[in-house]
DNA sequence: CCTCATTGGTTTCCAACAGATACCAAGTCG
DNA sequence: CGACTTGGTATCTGTTGGAAACCAATGAGG
C-alpha cells in the first residue's frame, strides 16, 4: 500500500493535518465532543478566541465535515454546533494529547526552568 | 483531584497545548519519533519550511524537554536533534492522529465537495 | 590563491495573518 | 426610545511567518 507523504506540501493530508493541528481547532472539537454547543457558548468557554478565529474555524471544520451547524428559526435566531460521526473519531487522539499534557505538565515546567537558568 | 481548565487563557496545559498543537512541531516530532537527525536533514525532509521556523520550533520544543539538541565539533559543525524519552509519550498521540488523517482523508475530501458545491 | 560549497544558524524586510473594535439585522424588554 | 440578545461580517492595526541575505570556519576544485 503507497502511503502519502505527509511531509510533503502538496499532499492532501498534509494540508488536513496543517488545520486539525491548530490551537483553536482542537479546542473547539474537544468541546464539541462533550456536547453541542451554540456560537456563544463556545467563545464564552475558550478564553481568548476572537470571534472571527471562531467563525473563521468553525467554518473550516465544517467544511472539513468534522462539525456540523445548525440553525435554528427562534429569536434571536440561534446557531448549534455539533460534532459530527467523522469529527468523533478524531477526538480519541486529541484526547490523548490533552491528556499526556495534563500529566506531563509538571516534567514540562521542569525542563523549561533548566533551559532557563541554563542560559542565562 | 482537580483538573486545571485548559480553556482558561493563562492555564500552563492550554499553553503548552498551543505550542504542541502546531503543524511544523507535529512534523518535527513524528521525524525525531522515527530517527536522530540533523538540521539540514529535517529542513529537507519537511517541505515548506523555513530556517526560521525550523529553528525557533526546534527551541522551542528543547526548551519544552521534548527534544534534545547535540553539537558535534566536526568540520562544519553538525548539529542532531533527538527525541526524549518526555516527547517519546507524546509521539503516540501524535501518530495515531496522523492515522486518523490519511485514513479518512476520502471523507473529509468528500465532505469539502459537498460544502463547496451547495455553497455556490 | 580565489571561489564555491558545506554546516547551522541569525538578521532583515515585507506580506500574510490574527486580534480588537465597530457595525449589522431583527426582535425583546424596560 | 434606548439597551440588550443572537451570530456573525468589515475594517484597521499589530504580530507573525516566510524569503532572502549574511555569518564563521573549513574543504574541494580550478
Amino acid at each position: 500500500m503507497q502511503r502519502g507523504d505527509v511531509y510533503a506540501a502538496n499532499c492532501p493530508t498534509r494540508k488536513l493535518l496543517d488545520r486539525i493541528a491548530d490551537k483553536w481547532s482542537v479546542l473547539i472539537l474537544l468541546l464539541l465532543g462533550q456536547e453541542d454547543m451554540r456560537f456563544n457558548a463556545l467563545k464564552r468557554r475558550i478564553e481568548g478566541v476572537s470571534q472571527k478565529m471562531l467563525s473563521q474555524t468553525l467554518r473550516s471544520l465544517e467544511r472539513d465535515g468534522l462539525v456540523s451547524r445548525t440553525v435554528v428559526a427562534t429569536v434571536p435566531v440561534t446557531v448549534t454546533y455539533a460534532i459530527t460521526p467523522l469529527g468523533q473519531g478524531l477526538i480519541g487522539s486529541l484526547q490523548s494529547m490533552i491528556d499526556w499534557a495534563e500529566t506531563h505538565m509538571p516534567d514540562v515546567a521542569e525542563a523549561q526552568r533548566g533551559y532557563d537558568s541554563a542560559s542565562i
